[in-house]
DNA sequence: ACGATATGAATGAATG
DNA sequence: CATTCATTCATATCGT
């Protein structure tokens, strides 16, 4: 599904200057980051192949500082693309599911879960049992090192965000080396893939034949308790 | 993969035209959602009638349920069919209403947001120093600037965090040098597939991958310290 | 056939 | 986290 693949491919580096296209006045250069494919591959990788959901800080920093190479990027755009895609993930999946039936697999028939910017990742999923990735808490554990107060543990994802605010400032004298001695690659659900707004059975659909629209309005407006 | 690009012509809305619920035949496979004029009437009488504007997701579940049987609809479109109508009104709204006045900004000039996020948390310095954090206060003052557009900084507080980042080092000759310890974790390999590299974004497709994806996700996911 | 416009869809950035 | 806002992209539709 990429009807559109187009745009988006925007070079990485703004060669400032910018200005954008037909706009006359050099109207600031676009505000916002336009992530570049690669990006958002990568991205898509850490969230769908290896259970990514809600990076801790420290993983936000290590996570723009590379994928800086494909273009500009900063913490903050990562964090945002986490909460985002996660946030969105569940509300297509609020409008179609409620607590009715489960329904078996949505069969992406709308949000195009991932398409746009490529994608399909092959679902690979290791054979082995992760203990239990960052999903939930948020772990804003080691800020003390940086000496910026503790207000440790506040988790509130709002503190979070100042937190990397500030580790971004910190990152280039880290050498930005990454090393991957670790193990414990977490890589759990990967299977959260596609699923679309979707699940439009049919069947539910049915007995609406009788339409009301004085009912159903008030139905629509009734007080959600 | 690719899509379903089909352009057949779909059963313009144009309400009942045979496409109506009862023609199965109708197979609109058009890419977007096309409101029949049912539709559009009784999202429109929602809107304006009856003050919904952003609908919750149980709202929006029940709206889309009811308005099936006037033609394939679904839950995101009654999402987006919302929350476009609001943004164009209110866009609309803009336009003409803007007075006179340029930038119509917090008048006071600015965030109130100054003292607000100080007082709030204290401790935020833009500071500098990779590992030993406190003390270095680095004179934020005129550095900045490396060609970031500037971004009107006013948005809120919260944002304004960001802008220290700005200030400060946020240009780093990255050199990323990832050093790989581990070698086993055989774990996620998804990414180290080249399937990606291939068709979307072949500008920078090799020369500038100095940088191996798999363990960059190790990086990523290596357990915090 | 175009070009302009209306509008569906998507998504970065925020806010509550 | 759920929601909302602002922008932008994409395409259906319509006028000339």
């Amino acid at each position: 599904m990429e009807p559109q693949l187009q745009q988006n491919q925007q070079q990485p580096n703004e060669d400032s200057s910018g200005c954008g296209k037909g706009s006359f006045l050099c109207r600031q250069s676009s505000s916002r980051w336009t992530p570049t494919t690669h990006q958002i591959r990568i991205l898509k990788d850490l969230y769908y192949n290896n259970g990514v959901r809600s990076p801790s800080a420290d993983q936000i920093q290590r996570i723009s500082a590379g994928l800086r190479q494909y273009g500009k990027i900063e913490g903050k755009n990562v964090f945002y693309w986490f909460q985002n895609h996660k946030a969105r993930e569940r509300q297509k999946k609020r409008f179609t599911t409620t607590n009715h039936v489960p329904m078996q697999r949505p069969a992406n028939g709308g949000w195009k879960a991932d398409s746009i910017h490529n994608n399909k990742y092959p679902n690979i999923n290791p054979g082995y049992s992760p203990s239990s990735p960052s999903t939930g808490v948020l772990t804003v554990g080691q800020i003390g090192n940086y000496g910026y107060e503790s207000i440790t543990m506040e988790k509130s994802f709002r503190f979070q965000l100042y937190i990397y605010s500030f580790l971004t400032l910190n990152y280039c004298d880290q050498d930005c080396s990454i090393s991957a001695c670790g193990s414990s690659t977490g890589a759990n659900e990967s299977l959260s893939h596609n699923f679309g707004w979707v699940g439009i059975d049919p069947a539910y659909s049915s007995s609406y034949t009788f339409f009301d629209q004085k009912k159903f309005i008030d139905g629509i407006l009734e007080e959600e308790h």
